[in-house]
DNA sequence: CCAATAATTGACCAATTGTTTTAGAATAGA
DNA sequence: TCTATTCTAAAACAATTGGTCAATTATTGG
């Protein structure tokens, strides 16, 4: 992969004496998809954490051998780092879809947060949880560099928040004196606050909870 | 300490011929303290959770040899346990404490989120953050008792939020259509969201999340 | 002093951890 | 077909994991 999207580099960059250089190398061919392989690695990071995931258990998830995961990847971290931000790709993609696509992205920024009370979608996700938060909780003693990852993702979640404020506001769904930023900020602290008490409240009883949170907007 | 207590127990239920039994017992006493051996385990648990604490980790904290560690906490686990039940008696009472004492409870509980982003006390705790929170989003998939017992912990802490809310609706702080077990709810989930973003935002981003998240007391 | 009990010590253990190595297999281009 | 290159497979690796054990030490009560 860092192969081709090195030639593709020069392929695009070089003078055009090296226009013949082809996209593909010499060299066995992957026999897995990569991007397929690092959707299995997500599956369990989210479920288990970075710690409770051994190499094991994602050579079985991933259908690798270890020749294979440490050739590709590197190491068990390098796996870590590249699902995270395959899968903050992936989450971020889907968010701005459901918001910005809406005529009215308040409404569905609302049922968003309404969602995650939601008992079917409770016992597909609620188990697992956010993985942003998840993973700045574990990291943020134990890895830096994963634990700001884990934090500009939930950063790129209040930027989509604010730009749905945003548009709220000039629609004239939220007072001109609100201020969308800091609404989108406290928005995250509620979905971070969510990840934790979804573990001890029934769906059921957090419906009031994310009622009141959201009371601010209106 | 297990054989102390059961002696005890004895001591006042037994009938008088038995009355004589001494409260201590044959064998050799033990040549550390265990409350302070579980604080120093606390410690290393709030820190690194537990996933990432080793066996070897609590000894050198805790100044045991594992025949020690073993003999008298059974297992890794069995010292988690025991320190997490420590950490909630030693937590509650200080947070009551607070709360219950000062003659205006609403304002301590204010200032106690207020707290939160005090960049000196981010210094201490921050890193650490909430010992309940953190050990359920660790446990949860991995360990359904631990997990119960961070949530406990976490409902008491509604608890005591839940009285200083009533107390301050009946001396007239708070409106009589106010739902004070609603709020405390609210407010956990507040708690549980600085857990998560105070790992991402400085104190002073902080600030703002925390006033507009008091907002719905006044 | 003796028997019973309990705590400490240090050696030992099997299993698992993440990682490396080495040999071979599969491809592209010359 | 030869060479360069890349990927795969399987074995081997040292280190660490959580946990056990037998022997010894310290205490209480008779």
């Amino acid at each position: 992969m860092d192969i081709i999207l090195d030639r593709m580099v020069k392929y695009i960059t070089f003078d055009p004496s090296n226009v013949k250089t082809s996209l593909t190398v010499a060299g066995r061919p992957k026999e897995f998809d990569e991007v397929d392989a690092l959707s299995r690695a997500q599956e369990l990071f989210w479920r288990q954490g970075y710690g409770a995931t051994s190499t094991e258990d994602l050579l079985a998830a991933m259908g690798l051998r270890k020749g294979s995961l440490y050739h590709t990847f590197g190491s068990k971290r390098g796996v870590f780092v590249q699902a995270t931000k395959q899968f903050g790709h992936e989450f971020l993609r889907a968010l701005r879809q459901a918001l910005q696509q809406g005529s009215d992205p308040l409404e569905v920024l609302c049922q968003t947060f309404r969602a995650l009370a939601d008992p079917s979608h409770a016992a597909a996700v609620a188990a697992k949880g956010c993985y942003f938060g998840n993973t700045l909780v574990e990291m943020a003693t134990l890895d830096p560099e994963m634990q700001h990852l884990a934090a500009q993702g939930l950063m790129a979640v209040e930027q989509v928040f604010y730009e749905a404020l945003s548009q709220a506001q000039q629609a004239g769904q939220l007072s001109q004196s609100a201020d969308p930023r800091a609404l989108a900020r406290y928005l995250i602290n509620l979905w971070n606050g969510l990840n934790i008490s979804r573990r001890m409240y029934t769906p059921q009883d957090l419906i009031p909870i994310i009622e009141t949170g959201l009371q601010v907007l209106v």
